[in-house]
DNA sequence: GATGAATGAGCTTTCATTCAT
DNA sequence: AATGAATGAAAGCTCATTCAT
């Protein structure tokens, strides 16, 4: 087995081994030892394959967001029609929240960093999965139009806001201690975005002026 | 004047003084010391009004969000009609976020330490303005559904879902460095579930098993 | 007793803790642990008096130089002539280098890090004394010029070099492990450049080329 | 070539590499990777030729100090008389000095580091180089006693205080950032001991008293 | 012989908290 | 009531050295 296979496995253990004890500990009160030793390897040996805590922190949340990348990307490729891919990223995500439920605490903590560190690989990571899905969901959004399923609407500022609101529910749901059921709340939230609230006679009323608000977007 | 006064005044230096400085340096890398002299006061004083400096955090937490709960019911008892007062909570939230948006970053921290720490008065200062929005929005829902706005739906899961979005609007708004207008993020979001983005065509089609979703809420 | 002579006296213990450790173990080698025990205070406590373990080490040498300086000039300020003058530089000198002797080897530690170090304040204190004695020298030795003792010299190259032969004549003694004692080298030393070492013979034949040589010191 | 001679080379290559990162980074601050990385070798490999970081440090003052006495020699060999040869000790001293002079720091850490350490090597090397110049210089100065040049003067004393010298006066070069010509320093120093301070008159006056404490030395 | 991955002892420095004044 | 000097636990990080390949 050639060594930079070796390297980049040991890595992958390492990054791992951090991924569960930051979960476990969170990142300000987890140690390199209590790492290393999750590892099974000495102190030193983390320093071998990353320059810093921090620099830990962000491959444990690389990693984890490219497995979801990969996940939703996997997904909607298997899907058939628009509206089969618009459920595989919703059941993607889901599925991908639920598994990682202990790891949620850490993702805030992630943000928290992120917005106060002078290191700016932070903010590109996790603006990278924004755009991503920000992307991927002006692109369904648009066929749905075409498609005659959505009405007219700023598809980018939809994806925006639909990103925003997948990671309130999330964050709803994490704060709530898992009070509700995740999946239901996003299913919810799908007819909710879908149907609206409005009664006949009200949307009939509306309809022109927030018509024009959903074309206009976030302008 | 009493002494008693003299101490809740300077409570609320102290506290004021750590809003400031927590803000700008954020939790973990802020020093009491650093907050004493921001408050013009000897490091041991803030011991005489807080016993760690976990429950410093939590008493600028609390008053942010005790400012906010206040400046939302003012708001709403000005207004009106009920239109005028699901408008109010959203127009204070937005002004409210906006005004402190230099502080978003220290919420995060605060959601984060909240899910962390052994202390449950973090969780539970948290979800007493969740549920004071929750109660807020059930109600006013209840009210749009009764004058025929709304069409039927769980007004309690809606209300739950709402507040969920309106922090994940605000996350979104924060990770992306205010890259765009908070205020119409807000409204268009508004625009959104009221309205629903469905075709005339599609609405018909699936009119009733979306209502029904609505109708059940999370279960 | 006013607490700002507290401070300064307990600074001053620390110095003193310091200066003991560090000339026992050498720099390198001593722990801030190791002094707060010394000075019967805790590791924290010496930070509370010195930003680094580098400030500390340049305060030893500062007092260290600080107590020299002054009695060099306690001792020629009561010297009634200007050759007793002299001597009494020598002695003071001796006196000073033989009570040290345990912290020579710190002193070339001094130099060696003064020479490697970002920190400007070594050189600088280190320069502050050599310019001490230089002018006092130079002074010394124009007298000397004066009242027909001595032939016309460069003064100031004469002072500056003297400076470097005491230093070189205490580095000999230092690496030589006390082999000889220092008080006579300094003697010799004296003798040696007041009297030169060339023949009655010689000197007639050299006198003037040298001479001249003397007069223009180091250019 | 026999693989002997090859270690040689290689053994060799790594004390150059050595010499040049010490000089440059400090012995302290020099790290073995740093060494190795110079050397274009593995940092294992340093430790088949060296010990410790300690031994290369000795290894690399050792090829300094036989290059300088191999200098001197070949110099002192080279000259057609005594006056010529006392020349070429200092030339030799001067031209090394002023070639090394990125090295000087060094000088002073190796001999701080000799007095600290356990290991002897350090001292004895250094004082075989201070052993092989107070024998030359001795050895000359006798010649020169005999030849009338100079009077009669402790030869070993003497030569023991010119190294001294030596060494202070480069000290002072280096702590003066080099602020004064080397040579012309040097020069100076040697027309100073040989012709003497002293004015005619004074020297009549002190003659006898001074002569023998030339003659007497350090005793 | 050459290598570099692995190691852990050990360092400096920080800072929440205490408590004598 | 107010203070700030004192404290020591604790953690990130370095690097000389070892040794399996």
């Amino acid at each position: 087995m050639p060594a930079i296979v070796d390297k980049q496995k040991k890595r992958r253990d390492i990054v791992n081994a951090a991924a569960v004890v930051f979960a476990q500990t969170g990142y300000h009160e987890t140690t390199i030892q209590h790492i290393a030793r999750q590892a099974g390897i000495g102190k030193g040996t983390v320093y071998e394959y990353f320059a810093t805590k921090e620099d830990l922190f962000l491959a444990v949340y690389d990693a984890w967001m490219t497995d979801y990348e990969e996940l939703v990307a996997r997904n909607v490729e298997q899907a058939t029609d628009t509206l089969a891919k618009v459920e595989a990223v919703r059941d993607s995500t889901v599925e991908f929240y639920q598994q990682r439920a202990g790891q949620a605490p850490l993702l805030l903590e992630l943000w928290a960093h992120a917005l106060r560190t002078d290191n700016p690989a932070f903010l590109n990571r996790i603006n990278a999965t924004r755009r991503f899905l920000n992307n991927l969901g002006a692109e369904l959004t648009k066929e749905l139009i075409q498609q005659g399923w959505f009405t007219n609407v700023d598809a980018q500022a939809f994806a925006l806001l639909e990103t925003g609101i997948n990671d309130g529910v999330f964050l709803a749901w994490v704060l709530d201690g898992g009070g509700f059921p995740l999946d239901k709340a996003y299913t919810f939230r799908q007819s909710l975005i879908g149907y609206g609230l409005l009664s006949e006679q009200a949307r009939h009323m509306l309809a022109s002026r927030l018509q024009s608000k959903l074309e206009r977007g976030l302008d």
